[in-house]
DNA sequence: GCTTGACCTTACAGTGACTGGAAGCACTAA
DNA sequence: TTAGTGCTTCCAGTCACTGTAAGGTCAAGC
């Protein structure tokens, strides 16, 4: 199994693949005699894994911890659920940012006519001339 | 007013003033004859844009553009207000990401003991080893 | 006058996680 | 033999900074 089967195999790309091998998340593969890197279904498994803790948005570099311990016979499922309960709070946090950023434009969207005219309450607010202590407030 | 000052001002950091002034966010700041940049209230006005324009999440190449029709007067309000619903959109797209992310954890933590066990749903998740066409499906 | 320390300048490298592109072999089909 | 595709390596670019190094400037204190 070449490059592209093993992209195609585990829905990442050939290149990503190639950026985790010299990123060292994953080890260096086999080489063919024509030195192609080849691919086992030990190795798909683990860029699968790879590929699923990335899309739950861990970092590459937790992601590597990660597969280490699903490894690691002596490891506790303590560390794993502190690990993931670290993500759940990152992610809390990044969506409380975006949803304060949303209810600001929301406010501003909602008060913009949005005609020919050049009057524009966005930007009044991007020019601080809204009462930015009370979200959106129209005082 | 010297650029620590400006950075005191706008809630910038002197760092992205010159940053945003090389990449050609801002005009090249005028010049004291020792070498300083100096900063007028004009330009501390369009820092805070740029800035405010940022922590809604607008790019830079965004805030920029927003900057200029700001001070266009033949702009028009829907122009404006088309950027911030497109910016409203990619917000939402981002939190409806990071809520599945969110979803799939906390399904898997919640079924984690989190004791000395090896044993861990999080790692079979990441492993494969659950139906994923049913987020957290436990059969 | 000299030193010290804070602040300013430029320029380049590093971050994270890729993505794009160039240049050059390898393989396959016509 | 040629064309086309796929593999290889390596380097640059993305985004928005941030860190670091080397050096010039300024104000205060001795």
């Amino acid at each position: 199994m070449n490059i592209s089967q093993a992209a195609e195999a585990t829905g990442l790309t050939s290149k990503t693949i190639r950026f985790y091998e010299q990123q060292g998340v994953i080890p260096p593969a086999a080489r063919a005699a024509n030195g192609y890197r080849i691919y086992s279904e030990q190795q798909l498994d683990m860029l699968r894994f790879i590929k699923r803790s990335r899309d739950l948005g861990f970092s590459l570099d937790e992601s590597r911890a990660l597969f280490a311990l699903s490894q690691d016979p002596t490891r506790t499922s303590a560390s794993v659920k502190q690990k993931a309960e670290q993500q759940i709070q990152r992610i809390d946090q990044q969506i409380e940012s975006l949803q304060q950023m949303r209810a600001l434009l929301e406010t501003a969207v909602s008060e913009c006519r949005g005609d020919e005219q050049a009057d524009c309450p966005i930007l009044d607010q991007l020019n601080g001339m809204t009462d930015e202590s009370v979200c959106g407030g129209k005082a």
